[in-house]
DNA sequence: GTTGAGCGTT
């Protein structure tokens, strides 16, 4: 295989995803893929991204198609440090469709392993191990605390008076409890179709009735501006040369 | 432009 995240999710039948944390943020799959796929066969790798900036989250899925690989790229990479940090592989916990792995499908199939300690702990929660040396002594402050979002917050009243429910809306959602609640409801508003609407159509402009103009959907210069090519999830770095190659 | 707990897309 050459390109991954061609249009979604491959072929998820047999395949292990893992789950590879405290990676940068400019680390790309392509830069993953052979690291990965030094230990095993590579089905696929994807980087979840932001819908707002598009910049990676910080964590890659890469998707094994035998678990003993899976577990040997695991106990390889991870730990390993990649573009100066370093990185944590562990097996995902949690399916494409926010739905937990089945048994026997993901969390521990390797009979091989059973002679080694971890027999069914493959690990105990997170890394406390990592806690213990001390890599995260700064408590669990989170990526942008409510300090930074205070004053991005402000800062961009400043500029466009952007609508604020944005920014803390979206990271709300964040959560995957939220999905699942959100999911039901949804199945009981088809149910009942005259439900009582709970949001209001333009709520933003009842938060800022003094003046959001809707023209300016989404920074569209910015969006410009980002030439992020749309492989940017494939790591076909090759394509791009077809792409630009003159006709 | 930055950031650092966590779990994913056409």
């Amino acid at each position: 295989m050459s390109h991954f995240g061609r249009t979604g999710p491959p072929d998820i039948r047999d395949t292990f995803s893992l789950l590879v944390l405290n990676i940068t943020f400019r680390t790309t799959a392509d830069d993953l893929f052979p690291l990965f796929d030094k230990y095993g066969k590579v089905v696929d790798i994807f980087i979840p991204r932001d819908r707002r900036t598009g910049e990676s989250r910080g964590f890659a899925f890469v998707r094994y198609k035998y678990a003993d690989e899976a577990q040997k790229a695991v106990e390889k990479l991870d730990g390993r440090t990649v573009d100066g940090r370093d990185i944590i592989v562990q097996f995902a916990k949690y399916g494409p469709n926010a739905e937990p792995i089945k048994k026997g499908r993901i969390m521990e199939v390797f009979p091989k392993t059973e002679g080694r300690s971890r027999s069914r702990s493959p690990r105990p929660r997170y890394r406390d191990d990592y806690r213990d040396r001390g890599y995260r002594q700064r408590s669990r402050s989170r990526s942008r605390g409510r300090y930074d979002w205070d004053r991005y917050r402000e800062r961009d009243r400043h500029r466009r008076s952007r609508s604020r429910s944005l920014s803390p809306d979206y990271y709300r959602g964040r959560g995957r409890g939220r999905y699942d609640d959100d999911r039901r409801r949804s199945r009981s508003r088809s149910f009942g179709s005259a439900s009582p609407v709970r949001r209001s159509p333009s709520p933003r402009r009842s938060l800022s009735p003094r003046r959001t103009p809707p023209s300016r959907d989404e920074s569209p210069e910015k969006r410009s501006h980002a030439h992020r090519s749309p492989y940017s999830q494939s790591i076909s770095p090759r394509d791009r040369d077809v792409d630009s190659r003159s006709p």
